[in-house]
DNA sequence: GACATCG
DNA sequence: CGATGTCAACGCGTG
DNA sequence: CACGCG
C-alpha cells in the first residue's frame, strides 16, 4: 500500500496521522522463526539488515509486518542519509519501525480496519520487547497540529491514514496520504559538469526524470555533495559515461556536460518547481538504489483531490479561464460522493488534470449528458438536447435528427477543457461520447463489446474478455480493453470508420454469439435480465447511432469514484479489480504511462477476412 | 443546474 | 426577496 | 404498441 502525495494538512475525525519515517520501506514475513525481509520491489533486504532479521526472528507468532527500516537519532528523528551511512559504516541506531500488520497466525487481516490492525500490531511489538523493532504510533483527528510538530522536528513529513481503511496490497491509495514538510523528488542522474575551484571529480549533477515516457531535464544539482559523496558518485558514474546526451531535446546548461547513461537514481530536496519545470535550489540527499530509473516520474503534490484542498478551496463558486473562455463553476463544495466525501470541485479538478488524455477521445463526438446535480445517491437524468438559449455561445454543438421522436437534437461537442469543465459543472460525473464523429456520423470508429456481469464473479468477465481477444487474434485484429469503471469490461475494436453502425453491430453480435458458444455456462447474449442471471452479458447492442459507452478515463457515479481505465492486455487477469482505478490514483498512472489508448484512432485493422467469416455464418 | 413563477 | 415547481433521451429487441 | 434494457 502506497501513499498519495498531497499538499496540505487537515483535521478530520475519520483520519489518523503518523510520522513519515525516512528510510527503506520493508515487508517482513515471519513464519516458524524463519524471516523474509524485502523491499516493495521484492528485493531481498535480509543480507543488508541482518540486525532487523535477528530482531523479528524472535516474534512468537506467524506475522507479516509492514514498516520502514530507519536509523533513529537521539531526538527520535530519522534521516535517509543516516541509513546510507549505516550501510557503509555499520554505525547508527538501526530500527525497523512498523506501522501495519497484514497476517497474524494464519489469519488475513487486510480487511480489518487500520485501527484494529494497529492495535494487534502494538501487542505483537510490545510482547517482542526489542528496541530494534518499534511501533509507529499516531494521533487521531488533529492533522494540522501534527504537521506543525513535523515541521518543528524537521521530519520529512507525515502520513494521513483513513482510520477504518483496509490494507490495499501494492496499490497507491486514497486512504493513505503523504504530506511533506519539504519537497523531495527522485531524479535520474543524466550527466555531470566539470569541477570548479577546490572541488574534485565533478561539479554538479545533471538531473532528469520521465514525464509522459519522455526523459526530461529538471536541472543541475550541486548542493549536498561532500568530498566522500563526490568520490562515490564519480566511481559509479565513470562506467556510465557516453558521448551523447540521453535527452531527446537539447538542454541549456551553463557548463559543458559529461553525459552518462540514465541509470542511477538519486533523491533530492528542493524549494520549489520553477515555471518551466526546473528544480529550484536542489540538494542531493542520496542514491536510491532500490528504484529503477523507469519508475522516476514527477511527484507533483496532488493539490486538487484531497481533503486538504476541500478546506483550502472552501469557496462556493469558482471562475476558471480555460481556452480563453470564462467558465463559471458553481457549488464547488457540494458533496457528490457522500461516503467518500468527494466534492464537485474535486471532480472538476480530476477532469482538468486528465484533460490532455481524455479530450482526444471526445473530440467531435456528440455527447449524451448523464447529469447528477445532487450527487451519486440522488436522482439523475439524461440530457441530449441543449437549450442553446441558455448555453454559452462558445459551446460547440451539432443538430442531429432523432428517428424515434422525429425531433432535432442539439448535441454538445466536448472539444476542449472549457467545454469539459462546463459539462462537469452541469453535474456530468460520467462522460458518454458517441462511437462516431461529426465527420462521419453513421460510421463508428470502433465496434464495442460491453461485458456486463449479472450476479457473477468478475473473474468470468475477465475470462470472457480473453476469449474475445483469442477469437480475434488469429485475424490479426488489434483490440483495446478497459475497465468500465462500473462492473464490467469494455473491448474496443477499431474499424477505421469503414463500416456503418448496422454492420458493426452485426460484427459484434457474431463475436458475442461465437464466444457464447465457447462459454455457454458463464455468458449470455440475451438482454432480458431473467435470462442472464449469474452470467456475463455480452452486450453488442451499444453499437448503434445515438448509443454511448463511458469514455476512457471517465469517472463513474459509483462508490469509490471509480474510473474507466484503459488496460494492457496483460493486466486483464485474475488480479484485476474495478476498484483498482479511481479519481485519486488515475492521474498518477497517466503521468507514468501516458495514454495507452493513444493509438486507438490510428490503428488500422484489416477486417476483410473477418467479414468473410461473418457473411458465411449469416448465409448458413 | 437553470430558469420561470408564486407568495 | 426566497421558496417552489418544472424540465432535462434514445435505439433496439421482444411479446 | 408498450415495455425492458443500457
Ligand atoms: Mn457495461
Ligand atoms: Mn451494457
Amino acid at each position: 500500500m502506497l501513499a498519495t502525495l498531497v499538499d496540505a494538512p487537515f483535521d478530520d475525525a475519520d483520519w489518523l496521522f503518523e510520522t513519515k519515517w525516512d528510510g527503506y520501506r520493508a515487508i517482513a514475513a515471519v513464519h516458524n522463526g524463519k524471516v523474509q525481509l524485502y523491499s516493495r520491489n521484492e528485493k531481498d533486504f535480509g543480507k543488508d539488515y541482518p540486525a532487523v532479521v535477528a530482531a523479528v526472528e524472535n516474534i512468537a507468532h506467524s506475522v507479516v509486518l509492514d514498516g520502514e527500516i530507519i536509523v533513529l537519532d537521539s531526538k527520535k528523528n530519522s534521516h535517509f542519509q543516516s541509513l546510507q551511512n549505516y550501510k557503509t559504516t555499520g554505525k547508527g541506531n538501526l530500527v525497523y519501525m512498523v506501522f501495519d500488520l497484514l497476517h497474524l497466525n494464519g489469519n488475513e487481516l487486510q480487511q480489518l480496519t487500520l485501527l484494529e490492525r494497529k492495535s494487534l500490531l502494538k501487542d505483537v511489538v510490545t510482547q517482542l520487547g526489542d528496541k530494534r523493532v518499534q511501533y509507529s504510533g499516531h494521533v487521531l483527528k488533529k492533522g494540522k497540529a501534527f504537521f506543525e510538530k513535523a515541521r518543528r522536528q524537521h521530519w520529512e513529513g507525515m502520513i494521513a491514514k483513513k482510520a477504518d481503511s483496509p490494507y490495499e496490497e501494492g496499490r497507491r491509495s486514497a486512504s493513505w496520504l503523504k504530506i511533506k514538510v519539504t519537497n523531495e523528488q527522485e531524479a535520474i542522474i543524466c550527466g555531470f559538469t566539470a569541477p570548479r575551484g577546490s572541488r574534485k571529480k565533478l561539479g554538479a549533477l545533471v538531473l532528469g526524470l520521465y514525464d509522459d515516457k519522455q526523459l526530461k531535464y529538471i536541472g543541475n544539482c550541486g548542493g549536498g555533495l561532500n568530498e566522500a559523496t563526490l568520490d562515490m558518485l564519480s566511481k559509479k558514474l565513470q562506467p556510465l559515461v557516453q558521448p551523447t546526451s540521453p535527452f531527446d531535446r537539447k538542454v541549456r546548461t551553463n557548463m559543458p556536460v559529461t553525459w552518462v547513461k540514465p541509470k542511477l537514481v538519486c533523491q533530492v530536496k528542493f524549494s520549489e518547481w520553477t515555471g518551466d519545470g526546473i528544480l529550484r535550489m536542489p540538494v542531493f540527499l542520496g542514491l536510491r538504489e532500490d528504484k529503477p530509473p523507469s519508475d522516476v516520474h514527477p511527484e507533483t503534490p496532488k493539490t486538487v483531490q484531497t481533503m486538504a484542498t476541500v478546506t483550502a478551496t472552501a469557496e462556493k463558486d469558482r471562475v476558471l479561464t480555460l481556452n480563453g473562455k470564462k467558465v463559471n463553476l458553481t457549488n464547488q463544495q457540494k458533496i457528490y460522493w457522500p461516503k467518500e466525501k468527494i466534492t464537485k470541485g474535486q471532480l472538476v479538478d480530476y477532469y482538468l488534470s486528465v484533460a490532455q488524455y481524455i479530450l482526444p477521445h471526445l473530440k467531435d463526438r456528440p455527447m449524451s449528458l448523464h447529469r447528477f446535480p445532487n450527487g451519486i445517491d440522488k436522482p439523475s437524468f439524461y440530457q441530449k438536447d441543449l437549450d442553446l438559449e441558455q448555453t454559452p455561445a462558445w459551446i460547440k454543438s451539432i443538430a442531429l435528427h432523432a428517428a424515434s421522436t422525429g425531433k432535432d437534437v442539439d448535441y454538445l461537442l466536448c472539444n476542449n477543457e472549457a467545454a469539459l469543465a462546463y459539462m462537469v459543472n452541469l453535474g456530468c460525473i460520467e462522460i458518454n461520447p458517441w462511437l462516431s464523429r461529426t465527420s462521419k456520423l453513421d460510421n463508428p470508429d470502433y465496434v464495442v463489446m460491453d461485458l456486463d456481469p449479472e450476479n457473477i464473479d468478475f473473474k468470468y468477465v475477465v475470462e470472457a474478455a480473453l476469449h474475445i481477444k483469442a477469437f480475434l487474434d488469429p485475424y490479426k485484429i488489434t483490440t483495446f480493453c478497459k475497465t468500465s469503471g462500473s462492473t464490467g469490461l469494455h473491448i474496443y475494436i477499431p474499424t477505421g470508420g469503414k463500416h456503418s453502425y448496422d454492420t458493426g453491430r452485426l460484427f459484434a453480435e457474431y463475436i458475442a454469439r461465437q464466444v457464447n458458444k465457447q462459454l455457454p455456462k458463464s455468458t449470455s447474449v440475451t438482454r432480458a435480465k431473467a435470462a442472464r442471471n449469474k452470467k456475463v452479458y455480452l452486450d453488442f447492442l451499444q453499437n448503434s447511432r445515438g448509443q454511448t459507452v463511458a469514455a476512457p478515463y471517465s469517472v463513474r457515479p459509483k462508490p469509490g469514484a471509480t474510473v474507466s481505465m484503459p488496460l494492457q492486455w496483460k493486466e486483464v487477469n485474475e488480479k484485476l479489480k474495478i476498484s483498482d482505478f479511481d479519481l485519486f490514483n488515475s492521474q498518477e498512472r497517466l503521468n507514468e504511462n501516458g495514454d495507452i489508448w493513444h493509438d486507438i484512432q490510428t490503428t488500422k485493422n484489416d477486417l476483410r477476412k473477418f467479414i468473410r467469416d461473418v457473411e458465411q455464418s449469416a448465409d448458413s
